[in-house]
RNA sequence: CGGGGCGUGGCGCAGCCUGGUAGCGCGCGUGUUUUGGGUACACGAGGCCGCCGGUUCGAGUCCGGCCGCCCCGACCA
């Protein structure tokens, strides 16, 4: 993109509203812009980014042998009724009638939904297992949204649903998820840590929540640095493998980790390397039996021909609760550090003299070459302004085109995360970071 | 929902106590200048002072009501 032609507004001072550094940033940046209480709407910039997160989400679900499906956001009340929880749910719920004053309801997750497709779509116990997930707009209705995208009321989230014959097989389905879980949070550049959750009236250990450290996180978590070592996507798991998926949630028990409701100062007393701090939770998965199955009457025919009811899970990314976790977990004073995988742009071309033959002419070249991965920013303003705003937009690479350097076909590229220069040729400045992984681990 | 605070050009704010022609910085436009980490100067555009009502000769300012937004707490992907 030219930024002569886009709308990135990005801001010299921080907004009021913004207190926490990811809000202040996204709004700085020009990522997002608020249009009522925690509601926001994506600018170009933002909206690159979101769908670059939800695209590693989705590959490593489909990885995982998850089916991507959509349902809507608008629900029949009838289905929450039938569930029971349409009363329970409170007043996070957004209701709406229409026009017949019939019941309907802005969806905030869809277990009800996607249960009564199932029983209307599957009949036999051969048709299992089966995992669903979508990648949709979610709205409750918080008392208090804060933190920017961190805790809206409308929110982009992947919510996955797992259908098993028994328990057995929801333990599998279970591992599977929290193995692309792992190998998605990797993907994007967090260091992020299963840590057991309550898992309501099923018991068992299967609930998980994902949080990753950051100073501005709603609470206080305790893990051993073990986990900042392993690596998920390198192959040591296959999701198709029963062993390897017992390996691996052995190796994310084994070690200690808890949010301060489950911190345990006794076994903490033994952990050899101990990481704390505050910690943002990403995602959360859990396995909850047959409440829905039993509840909407959600069966198919087993083995021996009788009813059986499938064993569900849930599974959970805040997507755009990430874009403000991964800016929080990465940033700077000059602005944000965007992880390669997900920064809406791979580089930013500055034009430190539109108008110069030679720079022109090098830029142009370097953003066709790109084609699209990079921000062009020639706008005819002071080289300050394009450097202060390549900070704040975060992108992996600046390369510096000016008069100094482009008459001998010279520019200077800095790599954001560390801030090393160095002057090389087109060729090579062109060459070095197009090498560089843009999603690493696909 | 309890407690606290704030709504004034795009952004950050002053003005309100003590009513009398709406101001500053940034940004934006034009020109000159400058150009390698938010250049300097000049000129200029841009505001129903959140909304409704009241008091008054006169309301951004005082009074009442409403709406919106932020922060702290309890709750949540």
């Amino acid at each position: 993109m030219r930024l002569s032609r886009s709308l990135v507004p990005t801001l010299k001072e921080t907004p009021a509203e913004a207190q926490i550094a990811s809000h202040r940033l996204m709004l700085r940046a020009g990522l997002v812009r608020q249009t009522a209480a925690g509601i926001y709407a994506w600018l170009p910039a933002g909206w690159r980014v979101l769908r670059s997160i939800a695209q590693i989400v989705r590959e490593e679900q489909d990885a995982a042998g998850a089916q991507e499906i959509l349902m809507p956001t608008i629900q029949s009340a009838d289905l929450w009724r039938q569930s029971g929880r349409y009363d329970a749910y409170g007043p996070e719920m957004l209701r709406l009638k229409d026009r017949h004053e019939r019941e309907l309801l802005y969806g905030p997750t869809n277990e009800e939904v996607i249960t009564d497709l199932f029983r209307q779509s599957a009949q036999s116990y051969r048709q299992l297992p089966q995992n669903l997930y979508h990648i949709q707009w979610k709205f409750r209705d918080e008392v208090r949204p804060r933190f920017g995208v961190m805790r809206g009321r409308e929110f982009l989230m992947k919510d996955g649903y797992s259908f098993d014959l028994d328990y057995a097989g929801a333990v599998l389905s279970y591992r599977r998820m929290m193995l692309a879980y792992m190998r998605t949070f990797q993907r994007l550049g967090l260091k992020a840590i299963p840590m057991a959750a309550d898992s309501g009236p099923i018991g068992g250990d299967l609930s998980h929540e994902f949080v990753i450290l950051a100073p501005t996180g709603e609470s206080q978590v305790f893990y051993d640095a073990a986990f900042e070592e392993n690596d998920y996507t390198g192959g040591d798991f296959s999701p198709g493998s029963e062993a390897d998926l017992a390996r691996f949630f052995e190796l994310m028990t084994a070690s200690y980790a808890a949010t301060d409701e489950k911190h345990d100062e006794a076994l903490w007393a033994k952990v050899a390397s101990k990481r704390e701090g505050r910690g943002i939770e990403v995602g959360h998965i859990f396995y909850f039996g047959t409440k829905y199955s039993d509840a909407m009457g959600l069966s198919v025919a087993g083995p021996e021909g009788k009813p059986v009811a499938p064993h569900m899970g849930s599974y959970g990314i805040g997507v755009s609760r990430l874009v403000g976790a991964i800016i929080e977990a990465s940033h700077d004073e000059a602005g944000i550090i965007w992880p390669d995988s997900v920064a809406p742009w791979r580089a930013a071309i500055l034009n430190l003299k539109l108008g110069d033959a030679a720079c022109d002419a090098i830029c142009e070249d370097l953003y066709a070459k790109f084609a699209g991965d990079a921000l062009y920013d020639d706008r005819g303003d002071r080289p300050g302004a394009k450097f202060a705003d390549a900070d704040l937009l975060g992108h992996p690479w600046q390369i510096v085109v000016g008069p100094r350097g482009a008459a001998a076909g010279m520019v200077e590229v800095k790599r954001r995360a560390t801030g090393e220069r160095q002057e090389l040729s087109v060729e090579a400045a062109l060459a070095l970071v197009l090498a560089a992984p843009r999603s690493c681990g696909s």
